[in-house]
RNA sequence: GGAGUCGGCCAGGCAGUCGCUCCGUCCGCAUGGGCGGGGAGGAAAGUCCGGGCUCUACAGGGCAGGGUGCCAGGUAACACCUGGGAGGCGCGAGUCUAUGGAAAGUGCCACAGAAAAUAUACCGCUGGUUCUGUUCAGACAGGGCCGGUAAGGGUGAAAUGGUGCGGUAAGAGCGCACCGCGCGGCUGGUAACAGGCGUGGCAGGGUAAACCCCACCCGGAGCAAGACCAAAUAGGGGAACUUACGUGCGGCCCGCAUGGUUCCCGGGUAGGUCGCUUGAGGCCUGCGGUGACGCAGUGUCCAGAUGAAUGGCUGUCCACGACAAAACCCGGCUUAUCGGCCGGCUCCCUCC
């Protein structure tokens, strides 16, 4: 994968970039290890909410940010529901990668997720990341 | 045309764009990238049955336990399917049935009722005898005692089969006819069973998804099975021979394995690879069969993920899109489901 260029925290309200190759989602942005998870959930340096997810974040050594899930069959009762708001998540994230500093974030979900539009999802997300990026610059800076 | 019944099929379409995963191929030292192709379901679900596959002991005998339950066939197998029988429902097409045995035994059956099973007499009906009353007498009415009677009433889910005629003091399979039931031949059918003949006066409630009896079937565990490569750490592993005693063996016993001796060999947790998709596959054609299905031929490769892929956005059209997503693989069953399409058959109405 070509290196894109990062951009800064200052052009957040810009559209999203649709070009190819720019957002992309293989194998090694996500968590895949079990240690992973454990790390995250133990670090937990930043912690946003809002009605449907929790977000935990921690720095990583990569040049990246790496997104792992974790919806429970108790947030969300069928498979199908499941999968919704993981490829939810999952296609917010890859929109948004290119702007997030390198963390390895984890996505909780909470009770009432299932019943969540996608759309509805895909806007508090994008909330959220632009949260996470601000806090993260802010604490990096003092 | 309407109503119904049975069976089959589909499960938003198209275009653009940004992605995910697998396979092939090319480029690159490599992380990767280009191109081409494949990428959830009719139930993928529930995990309720049956098999394959794997290990245990290539699973053997007995007991225990479990399953199935009209007959025949299909199948790898089944609790499935097909065809048939019997019974119930429907005018019909059809449909439903845990549909073997209750005279092998045991258990249970409220309330009601005289009695619920070596039967029995509450109200009745009726014979004899005796007393009282009425009466010239015969006779009639009432009471007591000794009997007969299961026809009628009443109770109940169920009371020694039902209807009719004869018969009788009144009655009764007491006798007869028909129906039902039991038994024995016969005929048809592979069979379940059906038909018919003879015979017996009748053999007497329900419950076997209560125990049970009879017939047939079934070892156990599951892909986190299991095999291989292998950091850490630790001292074991394999083969042959032997088996008194101990220990172990996924219900128990028989039995089997192991501790023993000799010989040989580095081991195997994290992690990774394989198992993992070519299969009782699917399509089409022909033949056999009432059918489930079988046989033959042509041609085909059609998900294989592993924090877990098949999606997001935009446009457009319409009927405005339900239930729900593989996780070793098949065959079934059951349950969920917006709607649409096709075909067979039945009944009713109208027209010719």
């Amino acid at each position: 994968m070509p290196v894109v260029p990062r951009a800064g925290p200052g052009c957040l309200s810009d559209p999203l970039p649709l070009c190819p190759g720019a957002a992309r989602f293989p194998r090694r942005v996500r968590l895949t290890e079990p240690a992973d998870y454990q790390h995250v959930f133990k670090g937990g340096c930043y912690r946003l909410n809002n009605s449907w997810m929790t977000l935990l974040a921690v720095p990583n050594q990569l040049q990246y940010p790496r997104l792992g899930l974790a919806i429970s069959r108790k947030v969300a009762s069928t498979a199908v529901a499941r999968n919704r708001i993981k490829r939810v998540t999952r296609e917010s994230f890859r929109h948004w990668q290119t702007r997030l500093q390198p963390l390895d974030i984890v996505v909780l979900g909470r009770n009432g997720i299932s019943a969540c539009p996608a759309r509805d999802l895909d806007k508090a997300l994008e909330k959220l990341w632009i949260k996470l990026i601000e806090k993260c610059a802010g604490s990096s800076s003092n």
